[in-house]
DNA sequence: AAATATTGCGCAATCG
DNA sequence: GCGATTGCGCAATATT
């Protein structure tokens, strides 16, 4: 819909649409090896969130700034916002740092307790801020509290977990399909060259031929000798 | 050490070495936009594990299996296998799954309990499997109970959460890297065919003048009036 | 509005 | 023992 300036925003990726693929194809018959990139291009999230680089909240200042620098090709980042700032680590990280992103004392106190508050700690920052990033201080709204532990939660978690498999299991022939398509690409290219190398030489052959025919007929007037 | 029907083994991408690369470069130096390609091979772990796609231990029985029966196919085949013509759905399919993969029986039981559970989950049922899948009855082991919450735990987790951050982050430069190279790839393929095409014609071209003379020399006798 | 898909994160098991 | 990887589940978002 709006896609402007507002916080997301969505790119989709130039996977070459068959129609491209085709057209490679057609222009030579000769040397298509291409198989795996039908595939791989049919595999691809045609929305294409796709690698959110930008993470905002782990590493993003630091090392990690590689990413925004040349990561805007393929998908653009964009929806780096404020995502999972569910713990307190968020603010820390957005003020910039290198890898150890997650300054040890944050996690320190709220971990220490035990491994229960993990989930609480999300809820319940993200609460507040949902709404529109107002400061409004309404913190333990409880809003819907899901109530862990109910049937209905763990309902959602459970198929939320499968669809997470399936979306990272997708991710993964993605990946691989890419890798293939690459290695493919990379053999029809060498092919490629090596066809530009015979048509070159094929043709300085040719166009030798025709010099000298050139010449012969300019020096010895018009006696097609060489030409039988 | 021992991979052999067990249950972990790995296997190694087979990434284009850069000799690879510098021989295709080196055929002719038309037509070179390579670039990302370069960093391309030196992101890549050289040691390569590379999508570990056996769970084992957690998602082993159910459907999770499908991993194990086509991704094990680094590169060579697996072309023909999916295809989609439109969505993923498709090939999820053509996959033959079902994605439940987790007997929710098995998370049901356990996981309704709670939140902190969770470590003691993972922890209790590898601990039994790890030694050599015996069904040795040894439940709440303890063996060295790291004493969760010990400054030392914290320290451990700590450093390993930062270390899998950092990975990951290589992760997602890799596979970026992989797409822009494919992309590259892609668009150096086009010109390479585009060339061949001009080189064909040309050839062509050349061909036809050296027929035509050839029949000239030989109707006309010795009178090459083509060649001023 | 609800369901599903993606994604970053931390945990734990391994690998090297 | 230690860092690097990887699968998993959780929670926040994004998309459908």
């Amino acid at each position: 819909m709006k896609a402007h300036p507002p916080i997301l925003l969505y790119e989709l990726i130039n996977l070459p649409s068959s129609e491209n693929r085709n057209v490679l194809w057609a222009t030579t018959p000769i040397l298509c090896v291409s198989s795996v990139i039908q595939e791989w291009a049919s595999s691809y999230p045609s929305q294409a969130h796709t690698l959110n680089l930008n993470p905002v909240i782990s590493t993003q200042a630091g090392s990690t700034s590689q990413h925004s620098q040349m990561d805007m090709i393929p998908y653009s980042q964009s929806q780096g916002i404020m995502r999972g700032p569910s713990e307190d680590r968020v603010a820390e990280q957005m003020m910039g740092l290198s890898y150890p992103p997650y300054s040890p004392s944050c996690l320190g106190n709220t971990s220490t307790a035990g491994s229960t508050n993990h989930h609480q700690n999300h809820a319940d920052s993200q609460q507040d801020f949902s709404p529109f990033l107002l400061p409004s201080l309404r913190a333990p709204v409880t809003k819907r509290s899901i109530s862990k532990d109910s049937a209905e939660y763990r309902l959602r978690r459970e198929r939320n977990n499968i669809a997470v498999r399936k979306s990272r299991d997708k991710a993964r022939r993605r990946i691989l399909l890419t890798q293939q398509r690459a290695v493919q690409l990379q053999e029809e290219n060498q092919k490629l060259q090596m066809r530009i190398g015979q048509l070159t030489q094929e043709l300085d052959t040719l166009k030798h031929i025709l010099s000298q025919q050139h010449l012969q007929g300019v020096e010895e007037g018009a006696t097609g000798e060489l030409s039988i």
